[in-house]
DNA sequence: GTGAAAGCGCTAACAA
DNA sequence: TTGTTAGCGCTTTCAC
């Protein structure tokens, strides 16, 4: 639990080591300033020999800047977050900088006791994630002082924002089943009042033309299920195709499509939204989806957090990333 | 994207703006010392009026404590660690602590990197996670002179490690089916190289008694199928119940019986494990399965580094939390 | 009860 | 090229 030596290496033991000053060992180490090139190599010899590390906290007290940024996310369970996370953080480790992670789960109390302790530590910036891009974030984040990205979440006016390009990746899906052949393309998604739903839906009809028809409805693999029942039981022309706004949904598609003896994909084929693997490579036949490239966005989003907390000007506005067809058996 | 107030209010505005010295500023606000109530009182509301924020790193730099703790991770996808972080991150924000998210995506050289950074941001304790139960910590871990604590994870002998109870898990799985009348249990689950599996499967086999039969297979749905397709191309009595390894097996399981026209849970119960709810709230009949409880996980990992910061003393070894029962359709 | 002063570990003028 | 000095914002003795 606790080392041989157990107190740490001081920039000051460095420079009484290397027989230098102490800003002389600082210049060295920092590589800034005018040093010796032999000085500077004993110094980082020294050092490294005694393990020596920089106290972040008193660089941080005087630079101003902590090499830290704060992710606030009200999402608890992790499919959308984590990943982001994980592309954002790929990002800022490489460049010395930490990761705060604050889940507010959705408390608005939460949210404010993280974003106190975010601002106390002096954070560099804040990137805000949410599990839908047209939640709000706490208010309090609007007039903070630092830089603030948006990602897969809604910012102000005049905010950086990152989302998945929802309308192409509706668009690649609808493209792709024409290649298919497929003309009779039905739209069954989640609920409109969702605007990636509605976002989505309009790329569709604008390919799919006017017999495009959007189904609405919640974001569940029985609503898919309870689709195609509706579907089935009236009479007229059916679906060769059927693009579908999420995985899950695209899911309860499939079962149902199954139960009624028709062939996926040569009677119907289904392309799904998300490929959240625990559920696109487990339909029988694998689903062909829409991957929205979350740890692009965090990528992304990190990328921009770092520029402007250097105070590099961005151009405000919502930027959509690419989404990619994953290819499977189902379309 | 920057306040009116671009510059922040230090212990000094305090003081001036109250008439005191910075070091009764000092006192008063934290409530320490010999400090006249009104005096206390007007710092108090002076420092409100201010907006006034202590600087963490300052306070830090000072007292040798960060409060801030580290979470190192192997996992990506997010479905063990959000859960868990956000158990932890409950505990500590209410103390003051804030979190710093290191995701190693199974990379020793990202692992260094992240761990480096936490030493060098003075960080109170970490705790580190992973996807199983039998992963070992990256070895640097173990010699770093702040307190470590292992959730989800292998840590070494003397260290204080938090599993979920798989063994109890599994117990009550086969109890709940026994009080349902079942006697003929079969025990589907992955891999047999794991830690957890194997526990599981030892449990069960105690309360199934020589009748008892594990599968050991893949963490898959699809796994679950094809064992379901083995049992029953084989003659020989069928089994009353089945208790899956985890909820992705269980699902394959349920497709595969349903194919078969047997009924669910009449001719079969069928309990999974983990909780997952894309799955487990999706089959037909939804999951009755096993919950790990990670988030309780996350809760006693926070507080038992909490308390390691503090240097309070823990009993080494390896906590088991219980697992609860969550009864659906399927049992 | 309150304030002056020292200093945590480091960086950044400036002087030498 | 190197060393001296002055802090960053805060806590904490120790006089008063």
């Amino acid at each position: 639990m606790s080392s041989p030596d157990d107190k740490r290496r001081t920039i000051r033991d460095v420079a009484k080591a290397a027989g230098v000053s102490i800003s002389t060992a600082s210049n060295a180490l920092n590589g800034i300033g005018r040093t010796n090139a032999e000085t500077r190599e004993k110094v980082k010899r020294v050092a490294d020999e005694l393990g020596f590390r920089p106290n972040a906290l008193a660089r941080g007290l005087l630079t101003k800047r902590s090499h830290a940024i704060g992710m606030l996310t009200n999402d608890t369970y992790g499919r959308l977050t984590l990943p982001m996370a994980a592309g954002v953080s790929e990002i800022l480790v490489d460049h010395g900088v930490s990761l705060f992670l604050c889940a507010t789960n959705n408390d608005p109390r939460l949210a404010k006791l993280h974003l106190d302790a975010l601002l106390d530590r002096q954070v560099d910036g804040i990137i805000f994630t949410a599990t839908r891009i047209d939640l709000e974030p706490p208010p309090e984040l609007l007039k903070l002082g630092i830089p603030v990205i948006y990602a897969f979440a809604q910012g102000p006016a005049d905010s950086v924002s990152f989302h998945p390009d929802d309308a192409q990746g509706a668009r690649i899906a609808v493209q792709h089943l024409h290649t298919l052949g497929r003309s009779r393309i039905l739209h069954i998604t989640g609920e409109q009042n969702y605007l990636a739903a509605r976002i989505r839906a309009d790329a569709y009809r604008e390919l799919a033309g006017p017999s495009g028809q959007v189904m609405f409805g919640e974001w569940s693999e029985e609503w898919g299920h309870s689709a195609i029942d509706t579907v089935y039981s009236q009479s007229g022309p059916k679906p060769d195709a059927i693009f579908c706004g999420s995985d899950e949904i695209a899911r309860g598609v499939i079962d149902a499509l199954r139960d009624r003896g028709v062939s996926i994909p040569d009677d119907v084929a289904v392309v799904g939204f998300d490929n959240w693997e625990v559920v696109s490579k487990q339909t029988r036949p694998p689903l062909t989806t829409i991957d929205m490239e979350l740890k692009e966005l965090g990528h992304r989003a990190g990328l921009a957090i770092l520029g402007l907390s250097r105070r590099e000007k961005l151009e405000p506005g919502i930027v959509r990333l690419p989404c990619s067809l994953v290819a499977r058996g189902s379309a």
